[in-house]
DNA sequence: TCGCTTCGATTACGTATGTAGTCGGAGATT
DNA sequence: AATCTCCGACTACATACGTAATCGAAGCGA
């Protein structure tokens, strides 16, 4: 089953959605925009990332290519939906409300859900 | 700062959200519905939760009575922030759209959100 | 061919987490 | 008072994670 992606890893995991094939360097060097890492815990993670068949390698030479195996739609849905039944029951309704309730939504976010509602519903 | 509650705290938590003050062992009794957990990790993860300030506990005779002191609805508004910005770059409007999209959502609940929102824009 | 550079692989190490056992002290029992 | 029991505190230990240094092989420049 697919292992969990940790935080550190979701980084190099979104340089590569962004843009891939590349080298270990390359993902540091777009990484470091963001973060602070040397080369070496990027190669670490990457190496995770391996282990837990989320990227694939492809030998260049005497290096590797990273490519994500995971795509990041369903690592998106994954999370939504770990995070749903933690803490909504497994209920969509729920987290909508809560969300809603804290976030000020512009009339025109508003409009937006609503002619996303009535497409669904079609 | 708030640290982190994980996920086995997550359990006590929500026992503890749903009835308190309960002794360790009243915690214990009733995550085991749940759970297959000896009491020695229920009272493990309840001191986790004292040291990270997410509970607090009142001497009665010898021993204690927990009670949350994280509440629920700030967890959660925690949590659901969090996605919301690690995934949806801190937009709500697009994890609305994702799990509306993921989600078979019935008539009903289509009404309920619109209902919901027409509230809000009022 | 001999270092130097560059990679990936291996090792490191502190903290968090899941899961639980043990110990010492305070009450209860006899 | 001697013992049993129950509780919180402390200890344990494997795995995950954040962060990185080091090592050995392979290629490159001189």
């Amino acid at each position: 089953m697919q292992e969990r992606i940790s935080d550190a890893e979701l980084a190099i995991m979104e340089i590569l959605w962004e843009q891939a094939p590349l080298t270990a360097t390359d993902v540091a060097s777009r990484v470091l925009d963001d973060r602070d890492w040397s080369l070496a815990t990027v190669k670490t993670l990457l190496s995770r990332l391996l282990a837990k068949a989320a990227v694939e390698h492809r030998t260049e030479g005497r290096r590797f290519l990273y490519s994500p195996l995971v795509d990041r739609e369903d690592y998106v849905a994954g999370e939504s939906k770990r995070l749903v039944d933690r803490l909504f029951g497994g209920k969509f309704m729920p987290l909508v409300a809560h969300l809603a309730e804290q976030e000020k939504l512009s009339d025109a976010d508003i409009a937006e859900i609503e002619k996303l509602l009535r497409e669904m519903k079609s």
